[in-house]
DNA sequence: CAAAATAATGAGAATGGTTATCACCACCAC
DNA sequence: GTGGTGGTGATAACCATTCTCATTATTTTG
């Protein structure tokens, strides 16, 4: 999905929440582009400058409630946020011990499609109904190795 | 394992971390036993009212640090705390929704080993050399359906 | 068995990421 | 343009967690 496509679907689904899509909230979603993995504020804040710190709070949230984005805690003090699957695809995440960074990878889909059987079946047997996965590796990125 | 065992087990880990195994950590870890769940501060304390707030985090940290305790961070706002893997068994987790509370299950030996496999690759591919996985399912436990 | 040394405790203060507040500004409708 | 509604951003407040420190418990030493 191009850049612009993103910000087409990120407009559609801030015009069904009753939300404008603002130059702030613009940059948002275009820094989030650009990052290309989950961002903290303060990562946020550094690909644009000009973004206030509780601007970027408030609207995160917002575009967290109308689907755009999501809201990501790790193991660090800091959250951390991505555009929502359905923009960039179902993926999970590479976390770093040493250096906290969120990396995003995929697996391949026969091996999600297994995955996603077995977890069901096992979900239902404890009476659980389940609406999404989450799968993270733990570990020693590249750039601390 | 056992009551006894667990008990044992962190015993031998607090030794090796230089700490001692006082009655308000036995009561901690007797805590964690009974709840069989990622528990809150606060559920511990329900558990225990006898532990004062301030301790039950310090020990916890000590705990952790030594190897007999893990602290998991879901989607609210609480961390939560059970019992190390080497303890329990390996196992996932399942977040509800609409409580928040988190349960335990696993996945047969088989699942796990392709799903190892699959990681173990997808992570080698970027770089990324894994030390443990995390796999949660969200949606909906029994006791809010 | 003291008595000194060392560690643990727990109540309260401090920290800091996040959220709420509110005066001010921007944009749309008529 | 003018009124109204929603957005902005600096700052204050919030609250889970961590830190502090005087007191208490435990271990070590003489």
């Amino acid at each position: 999905m191009s850049a612009t496509d993103i910000d087409e679907e990120v407009a559609g689904l801030l015009a069904k929440a009753d939300q404008r899509y603002t130059s702030g909230r613009r940059r948002l979603v275009k820094a989030l582009i650009d990052g290309g993995r989950p961002l903290t504020i303060s990562q946020i804040g550094e690909i644009d400058t000009t973004l206030p710190q509780s601007s970027m709070y408030r609207n995160l949230t917002i575009l967290e409630e109308a689907g755009a984005v999501s809201r990501i805690v790790t193991n660090d003090e800091f959250a951390r946020y991505e555009l929502a699957e359905h923009l960039t695809g179902h993926h999970h995440h590479l976390i770093c011990n040493s250096c906290g960074d969120v990396a995003d990878f995929s697996l391949d889909e026969q091996t999600e499609k297994q995955l996603d059987a077995a977890l069901s079946a096992a979900a239902a047997s404890e009476g659980f109904t389940v609406t999404e996965h989450r799968l993270d590796l733990l570990g020693t990125c590249s750039a601390c190795t």
